[in-house]
RNA sequence: GGGCCGCUAGCUCAAUUGGCAGAGCAACUGACUCUUAAUCAGUUGGUUACAGGUUCGAGUCCUGUGCGGCUCACCA
């Protein structure tokens, strides 16, 4: 009942409601929702299926694009409304997503887009008749269809499908983002993906780099006569590197489990038992929190290789990373975040020790505990947190002074022996184990070293280790008494090194948030 | 977890000092057989993230909540 002192009321308000128009208590959206639905019904009392289960193409739109190309002349001699439909050229059948129509009475222009391009659709009423009118009545942007027909060239040069025949694959029931602009809401590009993909030929452009940067890794490594495999994600306990693990619970065991926070232990059981050269590209999760260069889960190269030490694995770190560049880029060089990278090796090296001097003015070598550390660190007015230890202390000085300035490609060499328990000591030098950390782009994108082979001096490494955690250090290594006892059967002596796929692809793609390089980045639950 | 910023139509964005919530795209109706972000005429579409508060009056000011972005801490 209207209250005619507060609603006016309008003309149409006790009338039926017109077809196709939102009634008044409708949300816009599901105002438009309703039409798309309406439409499918009339597709269906027509006697069309709007999801048939198949339809067979005869090319690509790159390919029928690529065919044109070649077999028709460069450009239409002039305007001859109508010619094209006559000449009944080879038929290409064709599909992919409408995204743009443009209706002039009785013809139409329209694209659609595949995964490998877009082309323009000619569409005549006096050539396909009743499917003209159903298509302008029936058909949405965003609805998957195929059509089939003759290529030609229009006035403008355009390759265009001239159809004669129209089929609609997949009627869309929500409207497609604004079609120029694209998607440009963070939140619904990283929570709705595909919304993002479908609308931004950048986010499609990141992906597929992303691809062909894994596979060309892989190309690298199995051409050498790596083998790749496939251990653990799920553990009764997790090691590997420093990190909080996620923990999940096995029911038929009744057991705690954990996510894997690396490979490397179970990859180098297997350098045990007689793969000398093995790699893994596998799903990491740490239980931290995210940043534009963190995600909780993320992808990691590990390759072990038997009879290698830290300098073979620099080598190929330098050798293999310019190879994907150029492989997938056509170039070492990039753009990353403004500034110009080359990738061209040699790169630099510098000892760590060194390269914190030069950025902070401490030499970490002349405090051999955490209290005299801390206390230079205060005379540099460098604050540093009550409970870290001296390896945390020249992490943080890492991290904060040196890690930000490597933009050019950069190995930080020999790193103290607190902070890499499963890292083999530096000969002649207690302090050091044999490890350095690649950073490009002021972000580390390598980790690797000569592994710690001696059981003996292992278990004493976790023994150390079990003191960091009773110190408070939940990220401390955890003993392992099953990688151990593989020890203790004979590991070769071996290089080890990891690659964060991610930020690789960062890199590449000079992105710089890590959420632009994961499909689905980890987003907080959504009621 | 802290700090800063953001959230307005399906999408992209406006809204002056606190004073009638707007445009473009999409949709709908109509014109148009070489357009291409088609064009032209018209129409529809709003819980201004949510909950309170101040005020004659709140998109705008205040408080809280949610989600997101950046950043710091932590990590790779």
């Amino acid at each position: 009942m209207s209250d005619p002192s507060t609603a006016p009321g309008r003309a149409d308000q006790d009338g039926p409601p017109r077809p196709g128009a939102g009634q008044a208590q409708d949300r816009p959206l599901e105002g438009l929702m309703r039409q798309r639905a309406e439409k499918l019904e009339r597709l269906r009392a027509r006697g069309v299926d709007p999801y048939p289960n198949r339809y067979k193409l005869s090319h690509t739109i790159a390919q029928a694009l690529e065919w044109a190309e070649s077999n028709l002349p460069a450009t239409a001699p002039e305007a001859t409304p109508g010619a094209a439909h006559e000449e009944g050229g080879a038929l290409f059948t064709l599909a992919g997503r409408l995204i743009f129509s443009r209706h002039m009475g009785r013809a139409t222009f329209a694209h659609i887009q595949d995964s490998t391009g877009r082309i323009q659709l000619h569409l005549r009423r006096d050539v396909l008749e009743d499917e003209y009118e159903g298509y302008l009545k029936d058909y949405d942007l965003g609805d998957i269809i195929g059509v089939s027909g003759p290529l030609f060239r229009t006035r403008t040069g355009e390759i265009t499908v001239a159809v004669k025949s129209i089929a609609m694959l997949s009627k869309a029931l929500r409207p497609p983002p604004e079609k120029w602009h694209g998607l440009a809401d963070v939140e619904i590009r990283y929570r709705q993906r595909y919304l993002d993909l479908m609308s931004n030929p950048d986010a499609r452009r990141i992906f597929a780099t992303r691809s062909k940067i894994v596979s060309s890794m892989r190309r690298y490594l199995d051409s050498r006569d790596f083998l790749e495999v496939e251990t653990p994600v799920l553990l009764p306990q997790a090691g590997g590197a420093a990190a909080r693990p996620f923990v999940t619970h096995h029911n038929a065991l009744d057991e705690e489990m954990y996510l894997r926070i690396a490979t490397e232990l179970y990859l180098k059981r297997l350098v045990v038992g007689g793969f000398d050269k093995v790699y893994e590209i596998g799903r990491i999760f740490r239980n931290e929190g995210t940043s534009t260069k963190h995600n909780p889960e993320f992808t990691m190269l590990e390759c072990y290789q038997a009879y290698a030490d830290y300098n073979d694995t620099m080598a190929m770190v330098e050798d293999m990373l310019p190879h994907i560049a150029q492989e997938v880029l056509g170039t070492t060089r990039v753009t990353y975040g403004g500034s110009e990278i080359d990738l061209t090796p040699p790169w630099r090296k510098i000892v760590l020790r060194d390269a914190i001097l030069e950025h902070s003015g401490i030499d970490i070598m002349q405090y051999a505990d955490a209290d005299s550390l801390k206390a230079a660190m205060r005379e540099h007015h460098i604050t540093a947190t009550p409970d870290e230890g001296w390896g945390k202390l020249v992490d943080h000085l890492q991290s904060e002074y040196v890690e930000p300035k490597l933009m050019q490609p950069t190995f930080l060499i020999d790193y103290p022996k607190e902070l890499s328990p499963l890292a083999k000591g530096k000969p002649g030098d207690p302090k050091l184990v044999e490890r350095f950390e690649a950073f490009i782009g002021g972000m580390e994108v390598a980790n690797s070293f000569t592994e710690l082979n001696d059981p003996a001096e292992q278990r004493e490494r976790f023994t150390q280790q079990s003191r960091l955690r009773e110190a408070g250090d939940e990220e401390a290594e955890l003993p392992d008494e099953d990688f151990l006892v593989a020890l203790e059967h004979g590991m070769p002596p071996t290089g080890g090194l990891g690659i964060g796929i991610d930020r690789l692809v960062m890199l590449l793609t000079d992105s710089t948030s890590i959420r632009e390089v994961i499909l689905f980045p980890q987003m907080r639950r959504r009621e």
